[in-house]
DNA sequence: CCATTAGTTAACGACTGTGTTAACTTTCTC
DNA sequence: GAGAAAGTTAACACAGTCGTTAACTAATGG
């Protein structure tokens, strides 16, 4: 429930871009390579590098162990990573609720309510 | 579900922004003028005015009809605005629960399942 | 009409994000 | 140890974003 504006902007900011939530689709089937997602993307390793960045610093994505290969750098989704979207989009939800009923009690019985949240 | 990538991405944008998320909210409480808005966040009008041209273009907000003085225009979150959004993020849960049971399935017996996703 | 009000748009400057090319680090392999 | 492989980082060019100031449109009120 207590998530910065911050973090929300940046996890909001790194999913507007189509080969990064591509990206996330990708490591959400699986952990990969960092040079897999390159190939699967079809995108130059230095770009894909950047996006990745962004991926981690919005907290989204996690560079795991080092595995028998120490050169190759394996990814994941982290898990509490959509959190904070989450119950953002969940608290409008119910805002949103919130507003549909004040307008179907207004329907309802006009003059009572008078009109809704003055 | 037939969600463009384009539409997915113009709506995360948009809300990558504290301020435009903050005027969401304040429009789910109840449609507003846009200068209500600008009062509100205490930002410039010119400034706001774009803000709420972004929204738009995301299909997040829309412009409600003339009020008895037509020179207001008075603004709300539209109906189906987040849909693109939280099917986007139902995809993503449903995608981390599998790869969840994937785990488990490989915890509970290693050999039978041998590896997650070969 | 003329001034005022509500709001948008245009133009400028500062800043940020993105892809490419090039250079660099680290690790493996022979 | 030399060279190749996997990634990251740096430097550049380019486009997009954001706020501010100024100009503009449209409607109201005397």
């Amino acid at each position: 429930m207590g998530f910065s504006e911050i973090e929300l902007s940046a996890a909001f900011g790194a999913l507007s871009d189509t080969s990064r939530r591509q990206m996330i689709r990708l490591l959400l089937q699986k952990p990969r390579r960092a040079g897999e997602l390159a190939e699967c993307l079809d995108m130059s390793p230095q770009a894909l590098s950047r996006h990745l960045r962004v991926l981690r610093k919005a907290g989204l994505v996690f560079e795991q162990g080092i595995e028998r290969d120490a050169r190759v750098r394996i990814y994941s989704v982290h898990a509490t990573a959509f959190q904070p979207v989450q119950d953002w989009m969940a608290q409008v939800e119910n805002l949103w609720r919130r507003q549909l009923q004040a307008f179907k009690d207004f329907a309802e019985n006009p003059r009572r309510t008078g009109r809704l949240k003055p």
